[in-house]
Order: C-alpha cells, then structure tokens, then sequence
RNA sequence: GGAGAGUUGGCAGAGUGGUUGAAUGCGGCGGUCUUGAAAACCGUUAUACCCGCAAGGGUAUCCGGGGUUCGAAUCCCUGACUCUCCGCCA
C-alpha cells in the first residue's frame, strides 16, 4: 500500500513509477476522492466537537435539576447530520481503500525501464568448472530421468489430485527431504537465520498484507468454508508474523527462514512450460524472510541474494542472475532480483528464486512497525524476502546436471550426508 | 460439536450510561538528593487522522464491525480470539 501522503504530494511521480510497472494508474480518481473525504472528515469532526460539547451540558443541566429538552432535540439535530457524514464516508474509505489496495508498489530509481522479461539485465553468471553449455545426444531430461529411474510419477500425481501435483518416489523422495534439511540448514549455520515452521493455511489479513489479495486474488486456492487460504509461499506466513506489532529497533534486522509447500493455481497459464516440473500447483520452497530498518534495505537485498547464491555455488548447479525491469517487477516490489539455473535439457534458464525488497509496502499494508531509538517514533520496517531456494525447477537442473552418459544421478557432495546415498540409479 | 467465562494503555488491574484518554500499581523516561549507585521524592509517559507556516486546536480509538441514546469502556446485536468443562479425534 502507498501513502496517501505521497499521492497526494507527489502525483506525478507515482504515476511514473506506476506507467513504468505497465499497471493503470488511478491517482486522478484517487486525488478525487481523497479531497472529497478530508473535507467531509474535517466537517464532521466539527460537528461532532459540537455534539461533544452540547451532551457535556446536557449532563450539568440534568444534574442540576434543569430542563435540558431543547438542547436534546437540536443534538439530536446535529447527531443525524453525523450520522449521514459517517454512513457517506465509510463509502468513500471504502471506495478508496479498494483502489489503494490495487495500486502496486513503485520500482526503485535503479531499476532498468522496461515493459517486459525481455528487458530484465542479467548481472552475473557462475557456472561450475569444466561445466558446457552444449547439449549431448544422451542428455535427458527430468521427466524421462524420473521415470527411467523411477524417482518421479507425474501420472499418480495427477490421478490424486490432477495435473501438476508431483508425487516424488523413492530415492526421489529422499533427495526432495534432503534438499529441503540441506537449505535449511544451510542458511541456519551460515547465514544466522532464524528457523520458522509456518501454518500452510492463513487467513485472509494475512494475505492481504503481503499483497497477494485482492489484486491475485484468482491464482490463489481458497477453502471457502473456513477463510482461508493455502499459501502460495512462505512469504505470507512470515511476514505476517509481525502483522500489527511494533519493533524495537534494536531487534533488527530480523531474518526468518522456513520451509512450506507452496499451492498456486497457475490460472490462464495452461499450456505454458506444463512439462514435469516446469509449472506445478504445489511445490516446496525454503524461504528467506527480512525484517530491516528502511537505510538497510538495499544491502539487505544484495545480502539475501547472495545467501541464496551460495547455495547453487555449493550444489555446482550452473546459474545467473537478473535485475529484473520495471515491467516484468511483481506487484509489491521495488527492486527485484531472480536466479536463474541452467536446464541443459531444455536449453533454457529456470527461475528458482526471486529476491525482492518491498519497502515499506507489505509493512504499510500489513501495519509492521519498529520504535527508532533516536526519536521514539515509529516507523515502518522495510521488509525483503527471497527463495532460496525453490526446489522443483531446481530438481530439473539437479537431476539433468548430475546425470551420467549412462542415466545415473550423481549426488552432489553437499546432500550426501542429507541423502544417504550418492547414486540413484 | 455442546455449555459457560472472558478480552481495558508496555504489563498487571479498577471502572457507577454523563467534563473517562480512562483510577491504582509496576515498568519506561526526565529531575531532586548522592562522590557514584540504590532507595526515597517530584514530574512525565499511547496511536491514527483532520485543520494550521507554527504555536496550538479538533476528532476517533477500552478485541473488530454495526446499533440504541442528547451522550457508550459501560446497554443491545454480530464476528474474531482466549480460557474452563463435556463430547469427538490424529
């Protein structure tokens, strides 16, 4: 959420940042209703000053045996007068709110102009030693490796619960549990995380907060009977661990890391990247979650990338990393940037994990503050979090990078001990 | 699922429909005293919004939402949550 503040002082560059997002802006109607509800706000309060006063003299007439009719029925007068203002101005809240609530954040100045993941700038790559880009003649890909070797059965997977529910098997089920125990761990011991077991369902604040609703509303499953929602990623849950709380500023930075599966509709993507792993309903994800003070945030962002880097460099899985533009930046995001790890079947670049700074947009939406040691005020915390890492696509490049000309699966030396073999075979 | 009790400021806890943003205690902050500290004493101690250059003023907030009333922390309706007992259950 913005600041009204902001709109209403700064116009134009909100419609700046909104147009570069490839989003309608909405600021005039805004603007519109803003005035129109200060200046309904400030008569009502008014009114109601003079209603205060008036019942106030009320109860010293009647204490003093006097007759207060008179003075009851002109109140009464201004009391419905108050009444219609507030019954008028709820509409406008609301009316208001509902526009506020679909305006996304505004990208920061040093993310690239553009209009589409065309224009995103690749920052770096790190690839393996010895590693190639070329594609052999044995190379196969994740889905006949999983069915070669018996580790995967999308088919199962899709008779329980339709397509894109993976079902994973045997030593693939393993390495999928060791994936999830190797990360954590990993951002545990390295990275000074603290670990966070989430609820998968959350209620609809929740989802609110972080910005899924109302604007993705459709890409979200929803168990109606119950409000509440399956969690499209950890990202909800931890960050809504503070929803309404305040902070001491010597607390942060706060950095959360949990594991959850993660469901998501997908809807109107059909047909897209449907193969395997590529898009699915429910897959897990370890991730990383921050809490800082709003002069950090930018390092924080760069930190958290490069935490989940880290772990592709220890796995060997060849990989590169996107600033993402303007137009191709999620809705609460100012700065975002996604890793990408090599599919040699494929020959493409898979997202495995997207790092962004939200600003203080999650934290106005989902009114997280923390109490500055220098004024004793308080202010919203920047909040970040980034993958790290998703584990379906990263399972194409690990299967697909670590297989043998003969079909086998290396291991990488890192989740040996988490799987307990080093060859699936 | 059934029955009951509850939700008040950072915390504990009082509160009769009428100058209650809310007693009291603790904690926090500032000060006096002290070589320093403790103790004691004095003072202070929320948030959001609106008007205003400011000083300042106003409004709202006692779990959320609606209502009754000239006036609601207090009465009514409704939702959420917590606790106790019973039932069911991995």
């Amino acid at each position: 959420m913005l600041d009204i503040k902001l709109i209403r002082e700064n116009p134009e560059l909100v419609v700046k940042g909104i147009t570069n997002k490839k989003e309608p802006s909405r600021v005039e109607e805004i603007l519109k209703l803003d005035e129109e509800r200060r200046k309904l706000v400030f008569e009502t309060d008014e009114l109601k000053a003079k209603r205060n006063a008036g019942s106030q003299q009320i109860g010293q007439i009647k204490k003093s045996g006097g007759d207060a009719a008179a003075l009851m029925a002109e109140i009464k007068e201004i009391g419905d007068k108050i009444s219609g203002n507030d019954a008028r101005l709820r509409e406008l809240d609301e009316e208001l709110n509902g526009i506020l609530m679909y305006i996304p954040n505004l990208p920061h100045e040093s993310v690239p102009v553009g209009s589409s993941a065309e224009e995103n700038v690749e920052v770096r790559r790190w690839l393996p030693e010895g590693f190639s880009f070329e594609k052999t003649n044995e190379t196969l890909d994740h889905t006949s490796l999983g069915k070669k070797l018996n580790i995967l059965d999308f088919e199962r997977g899709t008779k329980l619960s339709g397509s894109g529910f993976p079902l994973y098997k045997g030593k693939g089920a393993t390495l999928e549990r060791a994936l999830i125990n190797y990360m954590l761990d990993f951002h545990l011991q390295k990275h000074g995380y603290t670990e966070i077991f989430p609820p998968f369902l959350v209620n609809r604040e929740s989802m609110k907060g972080t910005g899924q609703i109302p604007k993705m509303e459709d890409d979200m499953y929803a168990i109606e009977k119950d409000g509440l929602y399956p969690i499209p990623t950890a990202e909800v849950p931890l960050t809504n661990i503070y929803r309404d709380e305040t902070l001491q500023e010597k607390e942060l930075p706060i950095k959360f890391v949990g594991y959850s599966a993660c469901f998501r509709r997908e809807a109107g993507s059909y047909g897209k990247d449907s193969k395997g792993f590529l898009r699915v309903h429910q897959f897990n994800k370890v991730e990383m979650v921050k809490f800082v003070k709003p002069e950090t945030s930018y390092d924080e962002l760069e930190k958290l990338v490069n935490d989940a880097e880290d772990i592709l460099k220890e796995l060997q899985i060849p990989y590169r990393v996107l600033m993402l533009c303007t137009g191709d930046l999620s809705f609460s995001a100012a700065k975002c940037y996604d890793i990408e790890a090599w599919s040699p079947a494929e020959q493409k670049w898979l997202e495995i994990s997207s790092c962004s700074n939200f600003e203080n947009f999650q934290a106005r939406r989902a009114n997280i503050k923390y109490k500055r040691e220098d004024n004793k005020k308080s202010d919203f915390v920047h909040t970040l979090n980034g993958s790290g890492l998703a584990t379906s696509r990263l399972m194409v490049s690990l299967l697909e990078t670590n297989q043998t000309p003969e079909g086998k699966i290396i291991v990488p030396k890192a989740l040996q001990k988490y799987t307990g073999f080093a060859v699936i075979e």
